[in-house]
DNA sequence: TTGTAAGCGTTATCAT
DNA sequence: ATGATAACGCTTACAA
């Protein structure tokens, strides 16, 4: 017949396939693909494939990943949910994840969910489409769906930096326990005994874990796990209206927060308020996230190994992925204490 | 046949199709094709698209957008390369664009070059396998081979942040010569006459476009365009070096940085040689990055618009697809200056 | 409006 | 070691 029978043509010459190849280099299609395959070259002759792979070269031939996922159910693609890229916690996970995955052969398709469970399950929906291989999710809150999404297709999933306590899936997170039982410590070696903590929203395990710290790190000093103020979110606004609260209060000569955006608006009150960080009131953060140091006072906070944390997620996944099933358990990090100075000894007893 | 012919089988229950779903509905596999694909449901009776549907929901049916890609040779995912997604400009322009693709059905496939022409064109090539529908490049550099592999492929290119003159491919950016303008005007404003540049790496768009927009803005004033200090890449480290050279040469009091993170390095060294930052020498940054309102003394910059800089791409690119070509044409964002506390009057003349 | 059939590019399972 | 063949799941001209 004169005319094609189908013409989505784009003004692309018509692809280079394994069958040409074949043509060019005398073979048959089966031994290309194995030729031109890593795993399976060495099915074939190395005379074969030495003419096939110049053959493929020479006709500008490169590889569909999408005609070989649809043949072996595999993407070569790894799914990687967060809430906020800007969040500054999340890019160091990503770029982390992100490189040992490539190193690996697999990309990364990201997204945000803008911690809304309708965008998240979307999204997930959407992975499971493009036949991802596996998931990374940064955004696990109780009551999402997305884990029962995941196990609905079989996706395998690694939680990455908070984890959902026997939710049946291995996770990679920091020790918050042991993070904040740092900042406490530190705080009463420098003679503090009436500390407040700032804790993070309910339902977050690193709330959660770093309140648990709080508390023992207190008992452990013999003293009393003085005020704790819950916030609704790891803003700058809730620290400025918990720290308010905490100066409302029974006195502290010292403040642990829950994190580092806290510690933004807890500066904000205590200035406000007259009081000088590191002097008449001290304060520790929890993330060390970047330029915390340049703030003034530089802020004593608890450093976490984000990019190690994404290299192991990814680790943890491609591990499952090579079939080896991975126990659902929490792989922890050791946490760091960054000593700045915002926090000091407390002020001389005025009394 | 007692044994099936393949068995691919990872313990999944075989994956429903559109055969499945067409033999529920008791249609035809290419009816329920048009029934379930949103664009072709016009396509079909109301009444059976009703069927169709809620049969592909019973039966638990989720589309396959490999098979789809390979058919139709459009994958709707979409590339974003950055240099290094924990540069804090990037994530703000990747969270805007993966946003706009998500909205209009597309998935982002993200990947980090680390600034390593050889990684980039290997990411390149493995989006290429991927099929990407087109390319979001922040990455551009002179000399990058990104530009010839994309076009090799057909592969639609927008760049960004970073413009290639005469490359050939439209481009989201910052108006940079404007953006520069604006600062040194407000410096001249505040009375300086001798003003110094310190400008970004050879190659890179923002550093040339900045430094003529320096220049420019000096011969507006009737100034001379003081001494410019040339970097080798937009660090902190050398915003330092680059201050004391500054510190050596010919009196000035005021130093306006092609960048925000030259200006750290800028205040470390004014500090170190005692130099009232906003008082003995104004210091003026570029890009409005996060926390750059924390330090001390809060920096003056211009503020670029990332977000919507990430989303002109997006859409930019996303109209390139819809089959409008796309004129190879920079699209300029209006920058902002935004005035904090490292820019004051010079200090009065000693003489 | 719906059915028919061909094909997207690759790989797995045979058989040789 | 290589060849033959049949899928993988979906879309789309074309026919009815």
């Amino acid at each position: 017949m004169p005319s094609p029978p189908d013409t989505p043509d784009r003004g692309l010459s018509p692809r280079t396939t394994i069958i040409d190849v074949a043509r060019a280099a005398g073979v048959h299609p089966s031994t290309v693909s194995r030729a031109l395959n890593p795993a399976t070259r060495g099915m074939v002759t190395d005379a074969v494939a030495e003419r096939v792979m110049a053959a493929a070269e020479r006709l500008g031939w490169r590889p569909s990943a999408l005609a070989a996922g649809l043949r072996t159910r595999r993407s070569r693609t790894i799914g990687i949910l967060v809430p906020d890229l800007v969040n500054p916690v999340f890019p160091p996970i990503v770029r982390a994840a992100e490189a040992r995955f490539a190193e690996a052969g697999y990309v990364a398709l990201v997204a945000n969910t803008d911690t809304d469970p309708l965008r998240e399950a979307l999204l997930i929906e959407r992975m499971a489409a493009h036949l991802v291989d596996g998931l990374i999710l940064a955004s696990a809150a109780q009551g999402s769906r997305a884990l029962e999404l995941c196990a609905r297709w079989g996706i395998p999933v690694v939680l990455i930096n908070r984890r959902l306590p026997a939710a049946g899936v291995p996770a990679v997170v920091n020790d918050d326990v042991l993070g904040m039982m740092l900042a406490v410590r530190h705080l009463v070696a420098l003679g503090h005994r009436r500390i407040a903590h700032i804790a993070g929203p309910p339902g977050v395990s690193t709330a959660m874990d770093r309140r648990r710290g709080f508390e023992l790190a207190a008992a452990e000093a013999g003293i009393e796990a003085g005020p704790i103020i819950a916030t609704s979110a790891y803003t700058e606004a809730a620290g400025r209206h918990a720290a308010e609260e905490v100066l409302r209060g029974p006195p502290v000569t010292a403040i642990a927060a829950a994190n580092d955006m806290l510690c933004l608006g807890v500066y904000e009150a205590l200035a406000a308020a007259g009081r000088g960080i590191g002097r008449d009131m001290s304060v520790t953060g929890f993330n060390d996230m970047p330029f915390v140091d340049r703030i003034s006072p530089p802020l004593t906070t608890v450093r976490i190994q984000h990019a190690a944390m994404g290299r192991q997620a990814a680790d943890v996944l491609l591990a499952e992925l090579g079939g080896a099933p991975q126990p659902a358990r929490d792989i922890m990090l050791e946490p760091l204490l960054v000593v700045r100075d915002s926090a000091g000894p407390p002020p001389a007893r005025v009394t």
